[in-house]
DNA sequence: CTCCTGTGCA
DNA sequence: TGCACAGGAG
């Protein structure tokens, strides 16, 4: 449903009249500079989903001579369907994904099974391995369904030609993509829209040089326009944020030694350092116990509750007395909101990866800098008087002087 | 969204 | 040796 009715404008999801002319510049392209690739002869659905499984893994000209055997050794849907997996692995091998080859593989007998092939995108979509990309693929292909589909090139020349600020793999970039991609659908050609939107992509649109002279549709290009072409897509954002809650226990004897916990060889991260005694409100650390103390949201209870929570998880009687500050600490992707609170403790202590040590045998202990900010901080509040501080002294404590 | 898979590259 | 990639799956 569209198009040129007399409207210049893009309304969502309809095509300009600049749509129309960008479209038919690309397939002009497309038509005369296409590589001469061996799936590019046939439109038969099960060439195409071949072909388009081991492409997903594999650049081009490495796949071509494995397509045309494949292909020699399993000619048609139904007698890949009838093969050993072991056969079909064997003339995988080499291409390495051999899971991939498992699924095609699986899905190719579905088909076989139901006696016709998936007519549209959705109901491909079903079939093990094939995802959104490979199904619009396939279905605009073969099949000439107006579907986009949307590869990494693709990505990359779509979120150039709008000079998308965004991450494109996010869910308002995917949603972007997506609308632009398929505004640039020729509907007599969907298939022929989609290849040469990857082939320029694959060709001309390259990831770090762009070679824009080259390219059909750059007048309209609005990474072309801005001069630079090379800064879009937008630098993915690093892994997502993991943000953790700690309620860190600063615990000193009268004797002036300290309370520290070793963090388990099997935590996450930071394993095998030593910290102050350590309660995990958010992330994906902790003990049973611990896991059972945050579903319970013991520390929103009150203080009582998080003494309660030290007895079970360290044994003897604990108060806590308050709250001596809130750190943040990064640690790559992580980021650990402490609240530090201190504590007193009698009775006995049990845990083998607990134990009490004077400041100055800190420095030799494997930690995380955590720890001694952790203890910064906490010796800094809990002086509290120029006495105090001249004793511990944050500048010449032992531990600060330890690291430097 | 987050994880996973092997591969290829820095 | 660790990370980026490029899709699919859960």
């Amino acid at each position: 449903m569209t198009a040129d009715s007399g409207d210049t404008g893009r309304g969502r999801g309809g095509r300009g009249r600049g749509d129309r002319q960008q479209q038919q510049q690309l397939l002009a392209w497309f038509d005369d500079q296409q590589r001469d690739l061996p799936w590019r002869r046939s439109r038969d659905p099960y060439s195409v989903l071949v072909s388009e499984t081991m492409l997903q893994q594999t650049r081009a000209e490495v796949v071509a001579p494995r397509f045309i055997r494949f292909m020699t050794r399993f000619p048609d849907l139904e007698t890949l369907a009838a093969a050993q997996p072991e056969q079909v692995l064997a003339e995988w091998s080499g291409l390495g994904y051999y899971q991939r080859a498992r699924r095609l593989h699986a899905a190719v007998r579905q088909i076989a099974a139901s006696g016709r092939f998936p007519q549209g995108a959705e109901q491909m979509r079903s079939l093990p391995g094939i995802g959104e990309y490979t199904a619009a693929a396939v279905a605009s292909i073969a099949f000439g369904e107006e579907v986009a589909a949307i590869d990494g090139n693709v990505e990359r020349v779509i979120s150039r030609r709008l000079a998308f600020a965004g991450d494109p793999k996010l869910a308002e970039g995917r949603r972007v993509v997506r609308e632009e991609a398929q505004r640039l659908l020729d509907r007599e050609r969907p298939g022929d829209s989609n290849q040469a939107l990857m082939e320029l992509g694959a060709t001309v649109c390259l990831p770090r040089t762009p070679r824009c002279r080259h390219c059909p549709i750059r007048s309209s290009c609005q990474g072309h326009l801005s001069g630079r072409p090379e800064s879009f897509p937008a630098a993915r954002r690093r892994r997502r944020l993991e943000r953790h809650r700690w309620i860190l226990v600063f615990c000193q004897r009268a004797d002036g030694a300290l309370l520290l916990e070793r963090r388990s060889d099997e935590a996450p991260f930071l394993r095998g350092a030593w910290q102050l005694p350590t309660l995990e409100l958010e992330g994906n650390g902790g003990d049973a116990a611990e896991r059972e103390a945050r579903s319970q949201r013991i520390v929103e209870a009150g203080p009582s509750a998080l003494n309660q929570w030290l007895r079970r998880r360290f044994g003897g009687r604990w108060n806590v007395d308050g709250e001596l500050a809130s750190l943040r600490h990064a640690i790559t992707y992580r980021q650990i909101e402490a609240r530090l609170v201190a504590a007193t403790a009698s009775g006995r202590i049990a845990g083998e990866s607990l134990d009490w040590f004077q400041l100055e045998e800190i420095a030799a202990l494997q930690r995380s800098s955590l720890l001694d900010k952790a203890l910064e901080r906490a010796l800094d509040e809990v002086s509290d008087g120029a006495r105090e501080t001249r004793r511990y002294g944050t500048d010449r404590g032992p531990v600060a002087a330890a690291r430097r």
